[in-house]
DNA sequence: AATGAATGAGCATTCATTCAT
DNA sequence: AATGAATGAATGCTCATTCAT
């Protein structure tokens, strides 16, 4: 896949001549069907936020408790992050180059508009029912649900290096899980 | 700097020239003193670590009360991100390059060995004080910290993007940076 | 041409710039159709064993005498050299490597597999025939052979400088040539 | 030794920085005693011409019977030849170069002039015995013998690769070595 | 007499991209 | 609709050499 390579090498780094070997295809048809580099690693772009979104939208989590549902909404990230690294690359990678490339597809805002609208729903379900408090927003939640999960796994490799632990550890992932889903309760939750 | 340049445009990305050109010295110059792009790149990191553990150094946190000592260092974290972001996308770049390069550094270790040891320091005389208790280590701390500051830099282009929102107004961050310290406040002394 | 180039200033001498503008193409397609110096070198060197081996092939020798043959082989291999220095230094600059990169072609031993066998079947008719006994191996014959031409083309500069003898003078060629000849019959004939 | 590795890489490939390592001096020593990489390798040629004439003289041939001095001459450049290859390859890259840098060193005719004087000597001797005969001169004599030792070194490795042949065996050596003193020989007496 | 620091010019090689059919 | 051939522009890097003391 190209997304690997992006991934794995960054915008610049990866090569053309490289993700056309591994998919299989030439050259030539990657210039064909995307019109060049940049235009391909929009569509990885694209495809890598849109995966990531269908799986949260199967998580049904409408019709699940509030509290439950964003527990369960925070554990999922936390899997899915350290499942799919080269997500959690890519998405570096873009913002290394200030989102400029991103910042080209139209496509990109539509697909990943749901998930805000999702977690609206249900705060505003859990403070219809008096749980949650109205502290913080959706994109607040998002975010910092985001942080904890995405920083596990983004910058493991920096952490693991410099003070020698093992962030794959199931003992240390599963701690660091519950302390995400603690942290963004605690928000909601507390006064 | 060659900083900027390797932040901006990562590793490959960055160029040998552009840097001489920046730093008023010559290519050759780069080659003489450094040895090639990655030792200057290696350098590069190491002075960024070095900048950042010198000036949380200079916090005297050793002097201040457990409890305030933490919320000082979490909010030292939060505004050293903000207002280095070149030292946040440098760490993502060596992420994206699993920290290969920095692997190769034994100085980056001895550069950071002190930032545990100091929050190490915090907690065991919060504990003896009986305010925190024993529930996560020093590592733990520096991490969640660490994750709460960075991403909100990292990752603020693509979420700034997607979602529309302005991580860079002094409200928002104001607000993210006491949720920040908040949450590891809560971590340390909440049973 | 690029045998001329590499002919003139060995591997590392010859320029990939000079040889480009030399055969009217660029460095660029260099590398497209050799895929590098080396593989250029490597091919030069090829086709340079293949022209030698074809004018020898043209010669029909097995339709001649044994003597008359080998004489007209050795003579034939004194004049090519002559002819051709390029070829010669090309030989030299090879060994100076040593045959490190024609090691790498798998063509070149099918290319030099037939002056061996030319000769051998020479040597058999000869013996056969009573004129040649078989003290010396075809694989012999060729190496003194190719070493009274060769030496007088490929050392011709310092002995030349040295000894202030004019190596090309018409003269001294057509006596080294009779003595070069005239020695590998006494070797094959003389008991 | 220097002369290592300009026999080794070539003038071009030879590398000042290598030298100067190798010799445990400095590069900036190589300059302010040579002046540049030219003349040391001039310096190199001349020292290695310098030590086989010596060798040579030391023989002490005009104490010998014409035929045994001439004989005896030939199998010392034959073993002389295999004893070092560095010299071989250093006269090989030379020419290579058209003897332009030789060309530049006055000294080197001078330290050669010697050879040329002792086997005339010889010859006389022999004519004058009755033994030789007139039909080559000294330097045809010089010329090939050192066609035979030489090239069956200088030569050895592009042989040795297309024909498969070891000429390091020490029965090959011994046979070329005896073929080359026969050529000679036969050279001066038969008629 | 000796040398550490500096450097201009050039080198092999690569890469994304576009002809031309 | 699909593709083999071609390429301009740059890139990281090296090398012999010379300041400057």
């Amino acid at each position: 896949m190209a997304t690997h390579e992006f991934a794995r090498d960054g915008f610049n780094g990866a090569r053309v001549d490289a993700i056309a070997a591994r998919t299989s295809t030439t050259k030539r048809m990657i210039y064909y069907y995307f019109g060049g580099k940049e235009q391909l690693y929009i569509a990885v772009l694209e495809a890598a936020y849109a995966r990531i979104r269908e799986a949260e939208a199967a998580l049904r989590l409408d019709q699940m408790e509030p509290e439950a549902a964003i527990r369960r909404l925070v554990q999922f990230t936390f899997d899915y992050d350290h499942a799919n690294p080269d997500f959690v690359r890519l998405v570096a990678v873009e913002n290394i180059h200030h989102a400029r490339h991103l910042a080209k597809s139209t496509r990109i805002r539509k697909i990943n508009a749901g998930i805000i609208a999702m977690i609206d729903e249900i705060l505003r379900r859990g403070r219809r029912a008096g749980t949650f408090h109205a502290r913080v927003s959706a994109i607040d939640v998002h975010m910092l649900m985001s942080a904890l999960c995405f920083f596990h796994v983004s910058n493991l490799h920096t952490f693991g290096r410099i003070f020698r632990r093992d962030f794959l550890s199931p003992k240390l992932r599963q701690s660091h899980r519950r302390l995400a889903a603690d942290f963004i309760i605690h928000l909601l939750t507390v006064s």
